[in-house]
DNA sequence: CGCAGACTTGACAACCCTCAATTATTGTGG
DNA sequence: CCACAATAATTGAGGGTTGTCAAGTCTGCG
């Protein structure tokens, strides 16, 4: 994660991705990089029964620095992005100005579902440290090339996992209580880590105390109170955004408080 | 509405819809229905171009009353559900028993993302009235008809839009209080009735204070107080599941309530 | 070194949940 | 058709969890 997150040293303008004439301004030590049907297919896990391997489709990567803004709610989406390096939050403003952060993006996660159907975005997403994202158009979606089948099978799938993802963190908002939902994030989290290959016991939170209270519906002082009484019962150590998991059954069990409620 | 519900007056166990030889079993007097491919596009409102009008697709319709369960988690899943007719509601169970309600879907919506990816429904689907569903197989999804490539576009659509309906419940959830949360419930209420071409200011409620409670993240109790609330504030008449909307520009303003935290 | 942003901790109050009792409605069997 | 049971809805009292407000600490950066 760290290596690859250093490598990302220069600053592409997302919305210039469609304008392939721009990459002579790029400087020669940074060079654009690109992907291949293939290796799309390998970072999305699909299967490649049929491998001609005779795809021209070739799809560009950006980079982002820590704190840029990739799209805002209103921009033109004619295409997804995939995580290739890095950590992202993307969020929903009311018109009030309000923010709610809808999720955490990381490696292998497919991003821009909110832009489908308007083809504008409808969400907000922001760089949690240097990025690194491959842009798939939404032309290859309905393309007839010989990964598209899979393709479209996959991104289904995707979306599928993505509406059961958000209809548990409904669940959670709607029945239990602060530790629980504290519980859970650290434990997705862990999981998620896991999954990447980096280590589920300790790492650092790329998000902030708020952003994690916004993600599970509470107020930055209780996510706080709620990590320091976990401190406090040897479940975890905390220290600013780092986190040593301890106890991993302990935090597992918080799940049955809301079962005493009867 | 009311006269299509009416007009379904036989059970069909759903479970059945695969095969196809059952038809005989059914009475004379209750003809089971298809719809073409053309019936299917013209309800998803899928933009005809080409009409060749000559795909052989028949798409099943199946038909439940009050109270059926149309699946529910760890059925198979090689189907989707277009709503022709009728009320339902969609659900998730923990493992503890618990219940959260997660929509409410009415004619016109498809039912039956949540089984996409693991070949498996996630949630339970149960009918708040009689009523009657088309089938459309997962397959002609991936199918090479003139009519998949619009099909597999409006999918992709309306799955990205339940994806940012249930964002802006989390939303709702995290942030607004219970009376803006109720406002907003029957403000949407309202909405999809005038989108049926049913009245938008008097209705009734298929879904019990309880069901109500678990899709927005409360008691029964607060709903049923909230519901009081308004209806002494001349906003709403109640009368246990009937409402009538008597000050939508009232309702409408509780949505800034949350500003006020300011 | 100083400032801004992020985090922690405490006190208090508000909102909503829990528990409980009552009424209304729906469904069922004699 | 009526009585009875079961489910649904309303309303009240009280307490708990979490939000709000406030003060202070820590970290990183210019």
């Amino acid at each position: 994660m760290q290596t690859l997150q250093k490598i990302s040293s220069e600053y592409v303008d997302p919305r210039s991705y469609a304008e392939v004439g721009k990459v002579s301004k790029m400087p020669d030590n940074f060079p654009r990089l690109w992907s291949t049907v293939e290796q799309i297919c390998q970072i999305l896990r699909i299967d490649a029964e049929d491998s001609p391997a005779g795809d021209a489709y070739r799809f560009q990567h950006i980079k982002s620095r820590t704190g840029a803004r990739v799209y805002s709610a209103g921009d033109r989406c004619d295409a997804l992005f995939i995580v290739y390096a890095g950590f992202l939050k993307t969020s929903w403003v009311d018109k009030y100005g309000n923010e709610k952060i809808l999720d955490f993006p990381m490696k292998g996660d497919v991003v821009g579902f909110d832009g489908i159907e308007s083809k504008q975005f409808k969400n907000t997403l922001v760089a949690l440290s240097d990025i690194e994202l491959i842009v798939v158009p939404m032309d290859f979606f309905h393309a007839s090339s010989s990964h598209a089948y899979g393709f479209r099978r996959r991104i289904l799938e995707l979306m599928s996992n993505a509406l059961i993802a958000g209809q548990k963190v409904e669940y959670m908002m709607g029945t239990l209580p602060a530790e629980a939902r504290v519980a859970k994030f650290l434990l997705s989290i862990s999981q998620k880590f896991r999954a990447m290959g980096f280590s589920d016991k300790s790492f650092h939170l790329r998000m902030t105390r708020e952003d994690i209270g916004s993600y599970l519906g509470l107020t930055l002082e209780t996510v706080s109170r709620t990590l320091s009484g976990f401190s406090r019962c040897g479940f975890i150590r905390v220290d600013q955004k780092f986190i040593e998991i301890m106890d991993v059954d302990g935090l597992k069990l918080l799940r049955r408080l809301p079962a005493l409620k009867r």
